[in-house]
DNA sequence: CAAAACGTTAAATAACTTTTTAACAAAATA
DNA sequence: TATTTTGTTAAAAAGTTATTTAACGTTTTG
């Protein structure tokens, strides 16, 4: 046994790190990022700027494979493209910040939804409105039209709602009524 | 052509409800629930307390995947067990209110976030701290540990802002900074 | 300008999840 | 207490998603 101890405490921080990237993996698959993808974003936090072949190196996995997940990850604007200068291949980096992190993501998120279901809403109440205003149609039939129109209605206000918290964190300006405790040291825009 | 105007009214309705379910489970989507869980959801929105027969009849699916979908549900706090008297079948009813949704939904992940990722950064400082505290370790390893220590630490802040924005989201308190415009109607606790 | 390196796309394979059918256990009723 | 009903669990099947190998087009460099 006992070997080199720089070796043996060079595995425990390797160890350290696996810890947390594992548990930062299990943390993004319960936001509906594939745990594959959260490794890598996780190694990426790490390691800073990375190639493919790095990443590939790291994860032991296909080249296809990391590129596909930066694309995703880019997709919820956490890992951006750099330029490390004298270097042929591109180099990706992970938003650190955590803060920035959430922003980014839960404001895209957010937004969707959004988006999504006011447009749902919006159709769905034009059809019911046709029923509602079809002399022809009897009144137990327009009284089911009316319900779901008033469903419909009273769900807006939390869409709106949303999309305020969104723009507020998208903004930044959820700090000011949330504010954070900074770290000791600097917290940049 | 042109059959029963009340029949096609009723088609409309139902169009327009499928519309909306869709939208909704697509949202779902968005956060990590399956499409055929927010389906379920979706559909509990509009029916109102529901049994599995009348769930598994409404989406023509089987009873044990009812079963599975409204123990998922229930899991994310959107769905609960209802009593309807007179009924030997067990009834569930889904979380209408979507401002409670979103207050069940994201504190219970974000506290889990919180719980998940602090832990794992307690147990890999401890292990770095030893590569710290040991005087056979050449300087530069403890470089790298002391390195891997500061970005753990830097990271704590986020997760005790996180923190703290879960439990005002659960207690509601969010709704004092960030108030909401109350449609005409209620909305009781 | 040719050869190599890089990143992406396409097709095939593998792994995983969801869904169903079937069997089972618990509860209720007669 | 026996029979039926209800809900869940287990195992099999189906479907979907992730991953890899292979091929391709583009860019770089010698």
């Amino acid at each position: 046994m006992a070997g080199d101890p720089n070796a043996e405490a060079r595995q425990s921080i390797e160890n350290a790190k696996d810890l947390v990237v594992d548990s930062l993996a299990e943390t993004m698959d319960l936001y509906g990022i594939t745990r594959s993808a959260g490794t890598l974003y996780g190694t990426m936090y790490f390691e800073g700027d990375m190639t493919l072949d790095e990443m590939r190196e790291e994860l032991g996995m296909s080249k296809p494979s990391m590129s596909t997940g930066v694309k995703k990850l880019q997709e919820f604007n956490v890992v951006k493209k750099t330029f490390r200068r004298g270097q042929r291949k591109h180099t990706y980096v992970a938003e650190r910040d955590f803060f920035r992190f959430f922003s980014n993501f839960f404001s895209h998120k957010w937004e969707r939804e959004v988006h999504l279901n006011l447009e749902s809403i919006r159709e769905a109440q034009q059809q019911v409105n046709e029923v509602l205003n079809d002399e022809a149609i009897d009144e137990d039939v327009k009284k089911e039209a009316e319900e779901m129109h008033q469903i419909l209605e009273d769900s807006k206000p939390y869409y709106y709602w949303l999309n305020r918290l969104a723009a507020m964190v998208r903004s930044g300006e959820i700090f000011d009524v949330i504010p954070f405790e900074k770290p000791n040291s600097e917290r940049d825009t």
